[in-house]
DNA sequence: AGTAGAGTTCCGGTCATTGGAACCTAATTT
DNA sequence: AAATTAGGTTCCAATGACCGGAACTCTACT
């Protein structure tokens, strides 16, 4: 029959195809149909089954009863080897309860993972307001705060990558001019924090920085919080304290 | 050439070879050269380095400045859609954090997972004794308090097969005589908590219940404290109300 | 310069993988 | 109750992706 380059565009190898399964989940589809994964990852359904049954019988996913597959405990426990979440987040952890108890707003750290901001951890929800962002989501880089200091920082190639292709626009305070957005961009590294209104939910806003590693700008720790609290001054100063504190806290041992 | 079921004992599909690569990786082993990953996956190095190259490209591995591979942070992004983060881990937090104000104890929640205890999630260790378990990290179910509970509420067959296979000894007090332990595990499930004194750990000793829905144990909850300190019936009480505590947040939304 | 070890590339043979088609099952409609 | 639909599973012939031994390159250390 034909290969396997004719479903997909490109050819894509087995453990491709399997990455590619498991990809198909995220935050608002934690449970697929058989068909939702044959549709969703582009391969046909009796390759979608067999790539499945072996995801299944390696751990990776599981079947409930409802007959809809999740994300197997094994993915987890291995996700937990991770640098991101073995380094970083660990080491950052006590840091960002001290901010939120500070703060009483939403913190949240992210990483530039593929092109988007990834969250590694969030606190609060409780005192403060509901955010888009979840421990393992991943968010746009123009309509946040982290995520404008995790591109701001990047090398000027990169940032002109980013800005080659269309940006989406989230609410309609969303920043998808190019032009503006590399101002932006510019004026945050130079402050050396960034702000967001409105860019990413209606009513909040966010101030981040950055924290630096040897001039590389490894991670990005913000606060989440309606745009009347915000008073920009102190957040910053108090983010910056603790960006200065992960900081150390990383280049204690390696 | 020789087909995949040379190297091993049985044929295994590429997805099986790529699961077993990411399987190397343990919280002793968090970055392995591709030697290593040969070695412990059993492949040959040319089967390896293919196979890893495939797991870089989707993200699943990376390889750091020192030539080593280390778990992706893709893996872990995934990994956080898993149910038992989702659910059990998140809503059982808060009451965690309860349960260690209250006891200033080593607070563990841990779930049956591939034969071992795998712990979801563990609160404290500033103000009280240093413990072998990790969150994503797994131990036997037969030297903990967590693990009895697990496994004492398993159906007698899967207890029966648990028994027939040799039990691991970790310290001097672990129980590894089958007919002691099957007698160990009677006692927990009538008395509803289990306790294990040195079994894991020289000088620590832990609690643990478990939290039921419908019949089955879905997770423990366990204290580890140095044996010393251990207040046998308070610790039962305020576990219990802790497990009480996580059924009815598990319950509140399917 | 020499050596050892780790990592990478090459390549022919072959069998695991592939996907269309047929089949089965459960749910919904007529 | 029969018919229909959608979702899921099994089958199978064809084939090219995968396999791993061997050769090669690179790095580190003597």
């Amino acid at each position: 029959m034909s290969p396997a380059r004719t479903t997909a565009g490109a050819p894509i190898s087995s453990i491709g195809r399997g990455i590619a399964v498991l990809g198909c989940f995220n935050e608002r589809r934690r449970a697929l149909t058989l068909s939702e994964l044959s549709e969703k990852s582009l391969l046909p359904m009796s390759s979608t089954h067999r790539v499945v049954a072996e995801l299944v019988t390696g751990g990776f996913l599981v079947r409930g009863s409802d007959r809809r597959y999740r994300i197997g405990t094994r993915v987890w426990s291995i996700g937990q080897l991770a640098p991101v979440s073995d380094q970083l987040r660990h080491r950052a952890l006590p840091t960002l309860a001290r901010l939120y108890e500070e703060t009483g707003e939403n913190i949240t750290l992210a990483v530039l993972d593929r092109g988007q901001a990834l969250y590694v951890d969030r606190i609060g929800g409780e005192r403060s307001v509901h955010t888009a962002s979840r421990a393992g989501g991943h968010l746009p880089l123009h309509t946040t705060g982290v995520g404008k200091v995790l591109l701001a920082w990047q090398s000027p190639e990169a940032i002109e990558k980013y800005l080659s292709r269309p940006l989406t626009r989230t609410t309609p305070y969303s920043i998808v001019d190019p032009v503006k957005l590399k101002t932006e961009l510019v004026e945050t590294k130079n402050r050396g924090y960034a702000v967001a209104r409105q860019e990413s939910t209606a009513g909040n806003g966010s101030v981040a920085v950055p924290i630096l590693r040897g001039g590389r700008c490894v991670a990005a720790v913000g606060v989440v919080a309606h745009l009347t609290h915000m008073d920009i001054p102190r957040l910053v100063e108090v983010l910056q304290q603790a960006a200065d504190s992960i900081r150390k806290e990383l280049e204690d041992d390696h």
